[in-house]
DNA sequence: TACAGCCCTG
DNA sequence: CAGGGCTGTA
């Protein structure tokens, strides 16, 4: 039954697979070959993946980077190959279990509704399916190379064990659940085996053939594709089947339509169970120090060789499967249903959240080897503070949904970046650049069109949906109301105001930036940007001139600034890139008396002096007009 | 000594 | 645009 390569299948499609299996077989399956003697893997990963946190994250992330996991699964090269086969189907099933437990607290679950024997099994996962309501779908963390060594051999606490404990517990009941489940499946599927006579084996092998093809890999989650597949098939179920005419369709839609509403079931669960374990374990995690907090090398190393390990096998039906699907659920099931074959338990698929000092080391050394379509965001990187709840509502939503429901989310931040593009590995580097020194100091707020981007040091970062740049946004959105930084649009104030003043003093930098909460820092950089204001400025104005006196130009009457002059396009480019502030025109006049005053110096040779330039700045200086009150208010722009 | 501002550099 | 060195000034 097993002598497929059933290791190279993702967790998800082992569901689909087992039960497809179990079909085709008609019982013959004989349950030892399934029900392996005790759950050392899974609880030794649980324990190893904790344990890993301990001791040596940082030498196994580094290792398990420069390995290139991907080829390392996809060859089949792993030492965990060469593990028995049965240690990963026992962790499967462990898995499973794990996931019909959670389908049993599911009210939509009517497939398994007596689970007597494992009532008490039930009513915990119950509590632990609402328990982790709030965190499903969290993205999965999978361990693909661990080496389970026993865990008080390293010393892991007693309440870590207790853990372990009771996730074996639980993975126990579970694998009798499914043991049920199976059975139920069973005995529907023969039933209607025995109303349709001899179309017993040529059905159950078209359902091999067909759904097993058609989605037996994948998770059908309600995508509008897959939604309205089944419920084509729920419309035509019934009725077709009365007709008679075609037993063989009617039995087909049948079956398909259970597989697929267990499936719908088996994947939700899969989250809950999922989330379910992770709780328990970044509950443990929390108690241990920062370095230990890291967990394993995250999922989507493994991720594009499970695809595309999946694809080969099942080219025809990835295709189908894909096309329409929301990128949310692909992303879901591109970590949740397409791990390989060291991937036994839901427990290693862990989010990470370790504290923001952990961010450096994680973040910069995630590769991807994956289709660039195939995710749209990533979010196994830390989340610290409130990214945590947008990454969560993102993966409890799906990344189309609203931010309003947020409470600390305006309404108005809502909206995705427009030149937002599928990177979401870059973005996996840009948060940490992002997260390690910009957004904190120098809050980025949106409006600014593609200054927005550079000012936060993205320029290769392009997420999908504008996930992670909207976030970013958001970031700063929140941070203008705190004002511990200049944000871009102060830069842009900062500029503007340049028009007036050419010299501010540190009252009127404080007047007219009232929502920045100065200190020495804040106060040097505005400094420093009216600095380089004048830098520029006048450098313009010693280029200009000089470029006037090789052009012959004698008089100095002949050296005039307007809004039409090549000198003035530059400065407005600079100061007002947009174009959509309208110089006063006494900026125009200070600018002609400044070049003026270089064409004189330059002419008359002044500029043999290393300081001549001294004597201009004096004049100009002087010159500095009032700014508006309107600059006075922190929202005038 | 502290600070503002310029210059140079990246 | 920012950082650092340098200089002039109070």
């Amino acid at each position: 039954m097993f002598d497929e390569p059933i290791t190279s299948y993702s967790n998800g499609s082992i569901i689909s697979h087992l039960l497809r299996k179990t079909i085709h077989t008609k019982r013959a399956l004989d349950e030892s070959h399934f029900y392996l003697p005790n759950l050392a893997v899974s609880s030794s990963t649980m324990a190893d993946s904790s344990q890993e946190d301990q001791s040596s994250i940082s030498s196994r992330d580094s290792a398990a980077e420069s390995a290139s996991p991907g080829s390392h699964l996809s060859t089949g090269a792993s030492p965990e190959e060469d593990r028995p086969l049965s240690d990963h189907l026992q962790a499967k099933r462990a898995r499973v279990e794990n996931i019909i437990r959670g389908m049993s607290g599911s009210p939509n679950s009517r497939l398994h509704g007596e689970n007597e024997r494992a009532e008490s099994d039930v009513r915990e996962a119950r509590e632990a399916y609402r328990e982790n309501k709030r965190k499903q779908r969290l993205p999965q963390h999978q361990e693909h190379h661990l080496t389970p060594p026993a865990p008080s051999n390293r010393g892991s606490s007693g309440s870590k064990d207790e853990e372990c404990h009771k996730l074996k517990e639980q993975l126990q009941s579970m694998q009798r659940l499914l043991r049920q489940l199976q059975e139920k499946f069973l005995q529907v599927y023969n039933q209607e085996g025995t109303e349709c006579e001899g179309r017993d084996d040529t059905g159950a092998e078209n359902e091999d053939a067909t759904t097993g093809k058609e989605s037996g890999f994948v998770f059908p989650m309600s995508t509008d594709d897959e939604s309205e597949r089944t419920s084509d098939r729920a419309k035509g179920g019934l009725p077709d089947r009365a007709k008679t005419g075609n037993l063989f369709l009617t039995h087909q839609k049948e079956s398909g339509n259970l597989q697929d509403t267990l499936k719908h079931e088996l994947c939700k669960a899969v989250s809950e169970s999922v989330d379910m374990v992770f709780k328990k374990i970044s509950s443990t995690g929390l108690k241990q120090s920062p370095a230990q907090r890291m967990c394993p090398r995250p999922e989507h190393i493994s991720v594009g060789a499970d695809r595309k390990s999946q694809e080969d096998g099942n080219q025809e039906q990835s295709h189908t499967e894909e096309t329409g699907k929301p990128r949310a659920l692909e992303y879901y099931e591109s970590t949740e249903t397409r791990s390989a074959e060291g991937q036994t338990e839901a427990l290693s698929l862990v989010v990470r959240k370790p504290p923001l000092s952990q961010l450096s080391s994680v973040t910069p050394t995630v590769k991807r080897p994956y289709p660039l379509h195939h995710s749209p965001f990533q979010f196994n990187y830390s989340t610290p503070l409130h990214d945590s709840q947008i990454l969560e509502h993102l993966l409890k939503y799906g990344p189309h949904t609203s931010f309003g429901t947020l409470p600390c989310m305006p309404p108005s931040m809502d909206r995705a970046s427009p030149d937002s593009v599928e990177r979401p590995w870059d973005a996996i580097a840009m948060r940490s650049k992002v997260t390690s020194s910009h957004l904190a100091h120098h809050p980025c707020p949106s409006g600014l069109g593609p200054v927005t981007v550079d000012s936060l040091c993205l320029p290769h970062v392009k997420m999908e949906c504008g996930d992670l740049q909207s976030m970013a946004e958001r970031n700063s959105y929140m941070s203008l109301n705190i004002q511990e930084g200049l944000t871009p649009n102060h830069l842009k104030k900062a500029k503007l105001m340049f028009f007036y003043t050419r010299y501010p003093s540190s009252n009127v930098l404080k007047t007219f930036f009232p929502d920045v909460k100065f200190n020495r820092c804040i106060t040097s950089q505005l400094i420093k940007w009216f600095s380089n204001f004048r830098e520029f400025y006048y450098i313009q104005m010693e280029k200009f001139a000089r470029q006037a006196i090789v052009d012959g130009v004698n008089n100095v009457k002949d050296m005039s600034v307007s809004r039409d002059s090549e000198l003035f396009r530059a400065l407005n480019m600079h100061y007002n890139k947009a174009n959509d502030f309208q110089v006063p025109e006494r900026f125009l006049e200070v600018a002609e008396i400044t070049l003026q005053e270089f064409f004189n110096a330059i002419s008359t040779a002044k500029d043999s002096d290393p300081s001549w330039k001294k004597a201009i700045y004096k004049v100009i200086c002087k010159l500095d007009s009032d700014v508006p009150d309107e600059f006075k208010s922190s929202t005038c722009l």
